[in-house]
DNA sequence: CGCTTGTACTCATTTAATGAATACAGGTTA
DNA sequence: TAACCTGTATTCATTAAATGAGTACAAGCG
């Protein structure tokens, strides 16, 4: 898992989530991917590279593909999710992102398909990450106490953290009003 | 310039903003960028990577390089601005960030250096990266505006980005308080 | 004199990401 | 009816970023 490997994994989670409700093929997917409601406010992916994944993740064992006779003319594959895929899907779905920069997108694809599932589910999710956040607002603590210096770029560099820490915490406590009334 | 290309350019500027306090050579650079106060807290570059930075950055013409007999005992590359890495660098600094996302890195490596360089400029990159801001502040308003329902994810997503950006503002405020006191 | 440590850089390989190409069915228009 | 455009569906060659491992040598130490 060499070179690149931006936030981990996020957009292969979210074809495996897509696939959770049904097979399809690499073409529908990113009809979906460009349409749907939420999540083309969140993500962009090309068409190549799309394919890409899917190959990458029938690699991993989380996919199989039946080349079937399509609707137009000929060739095209469904891709349907394995019981490993399957499995690796609702274990990301329950973990949280472990830093702060997997939020916009780690989180919020999360909380996404939490939502197709259940409102418990979200409640759950949302609980969950809300702990993670309270943890990284704890540990950033002792880097402010450490730095004197008040103009210190150290100390500015933690409270950028802190306040946008504290924005999440904020927003997620929002949302677990709205969306689990 | 087509594939990959995270957040334009941040890490190539910030050699360059090294250099611009004199010539140097990779190794001396990577040294800096693993210890440096403030800069390995948002930063981290592997050598071989900087190395390849710094060749692109000549073959950009932002950067030339003198061969020189090194202190241990041979071969090693002297890098020095040139002009028109200057003038990069400079209108680089003065810039604002153009995504909140970019907030992070993009911003406070324009912070570090802005710091070394004096307060006014300081106080002039805050000022910029607030407007730029509220600018984003107020192009969320009709995204609310625009979801009736409280617990539509459009919503939620738009509910983050803009307690995000807040967070930014607040934070905008508290630094041109304590850095250009 | 062999060993580790620090200086300084290079290289082959892996992986991500992109733009462009391919292929064909079905409908439109001239 | 032939030329053409649009929608379906996927593949491929190329480029660029990122990494780990490797090279080379000086100097100090035991």
């Amino acid at each position: 898992m060499s070179p690149r490997q931006q936030a981990p994994l996020s957009t292969e989670y979210i074809l495996l989530g897509l696939l959770a409700q049904g097979p399809a093929h690499g073409y529908d997917l990113h009809k979906q991917l460009a349409t749907l409601d939420g999540l083309s406010a969140i993500w962009h992916v090309k068409q190549s590279q799309l394919y890409a994944l899917l190959d990458k993740l029938e690699g991993m064992g989380y996919l199989q593909s039946v080349s079937t006779p399509g609707t137009a003319y000929a060739l095209r594959k469904q891709y349907h999710l394995t019981e490993s895929g399957r499995q690796a899907f609702d274990a990301w779905l329950i973990s949280p992102v472990q830093h702060a920069r997997e939020m916009r997108q780690g989180f919020l694809a999360r909380l996404y398909f939490a939502r197709l599932s259940s409102a418990a589910a979200v409640q759950q999710l949302i609980d969950a990450q809300y702990t993670t956040c309270l943890d990284w607002q704890h540990d950033i603590q002792p880097e402010l106490d450490a730095t004197s210096d008040l103009k210190s770029f150290q100390r500015v560099v933690s409270l950028f953290r802190l306040n946008q820490i504290n924005a999440m915490l904020n927003w997620l406590d929002e949302c677990r009003k709205t969306l689990t009334a």
